[in-house]
DNA sequence: TGTACATCAGTGAACGCGCGTTCACTGATGTAC
DNA sequence: TGTACATCAGTGAACGCGCGTTCACTGATGTAC
């Protein structure tokens, strides 16, 4: 990738990120079929067929928002989790990482995590972060697990796999709501199933 | 409730009926979202503003499926228990029962337990059966656990309700496409985690 | 059983709306000499 | 450094589309006497 040096380049990267973001925002009032070209241009100030300059078509422009938020959800877990660090605080570090950043950011969560959009196939392009996500997650409570990689028991992945599954179980049912009533607040039991898993893949 | 014995009041509910049932069939092609009141009208051959006779708005059919979704996974899971039985197989009955009826309704299950459709706001009428279906399981679940009403320690509690949500996490998982790649097939992966909650639990 | 009136299901036209996408255009920015 | 040409960002009008909802209407079904 060459660094953007002239000013049109420079003014192409910042309205990319301007229209994602703006993009983003429009997703958190009317969700991913809601997302309309239209509306993000007209709170831009543009005229719709600009965006056309920056993105081929809404569907590419939501493969970006995917893909971003899948980064960003990444990034949020691998930077909770200082190697060295006990097991157990590690551990609940990435856990919380987790929720925390999802909490912060449910409709992009519910863009990746959440049923999928009718009409919309993922290209090849999210696949490949849509799995990072979850190598590094796995990745990471492996290595907390203490064992080393490469000869990790099939019993050991298991749990590890069902332990992954609840995190992102427990976090949608908090977020799309079907705790209400039942499990509130949420804190103490997202807390308290930490733990829990933490034994149940056997930390230390 | 009267009976319904004029010509008039049984044509009704019939149409009641095939409405809905062109609405799922709908809602498995466009989603939560792009369910139209005119795409069902033409389906079912009439003109759109005769819906209007029997749903007084697009929210109120949405409505109406989200109340016979919960019905529906409630009464398969009540199906599958049944008392008496070994507590394991019982328990296994419970979890295999709820997948099942989510594989082979795949869109009511988004419709219920997926992302919340934006712009829908759930009201009173939708959250009793949600509970309902909640507490079946849940119920369902302490009595195979063994443990006899009134007397579930906190702990146990606890257990179940992250059993509770380990069984939606692993179907959404599988329904919304985050295994593919990683964890294929799911069959024995699902059926693993069943015996794992289990002896979790506590089950004999 | 027969008639007069009330109820209600379904029609068809219309309202006002927003959408994704295309296209010929203008003017500013960048490049080669 | 200055000029001639190529590139590209943004404009504005237009296309064709489908949507939810309202409304005055017609004709069939139901009810009271």
């Amino acid at each position: 990738m060459a660094v953007t040096h002239t000013a049109r380049e420079r003014a192409r990267a910042e309205l990319t990120l301007e229209i994602k973001d703006e993009a983003r925002r429009e997703l958190a009032q009317v969700g991913a079929n809601g997302l309309s070209l239209r509306a993000v241009a007209r709170e831009l100030g543009m005229v719709s067929s600009a965006l056309y300059r920056y993105f081929p078509s809404r569907d590419h422009l939501l493969t970006a928002l995917i893909i971003d938020a899948y980064d960003a959800m990444g990034h949020a877990v691998q930077a909770a989790h200082s190697p060295g660090d006990d097991p157990r605080r590690s551990w609940q570090a990435v856990w919380h990482a987790a929720r925390n950043w999802a909490r912060q950011h449910p409709h992009e969560y519910a863009l990746i995590y959440g049923s999928p959009i009718p009409g919309y196939r993922a290209p090849q392009d999210t696949i490949a972060p849509a799995g990072r996500v979850a190598l590094t997650l796995t990745e990471q409570l492996t290595r907390v697990a203490g064992t080393l990689e490469a000869e990790v028991p099939v019993a050991t992945l298991n749990r590890l796999l069902i332990a992954w599954t609840q995190l992102f179980g427990t976090i949608s049912f908090e977020l799309f709501g079907q705790f209400v009533g039942s499990v509130d607040p949420t804190d103490s039991f997202f807390a308290c199933t930490t733990q829990q898993m933490a034994d149940f893949v056997g930390i230390t």
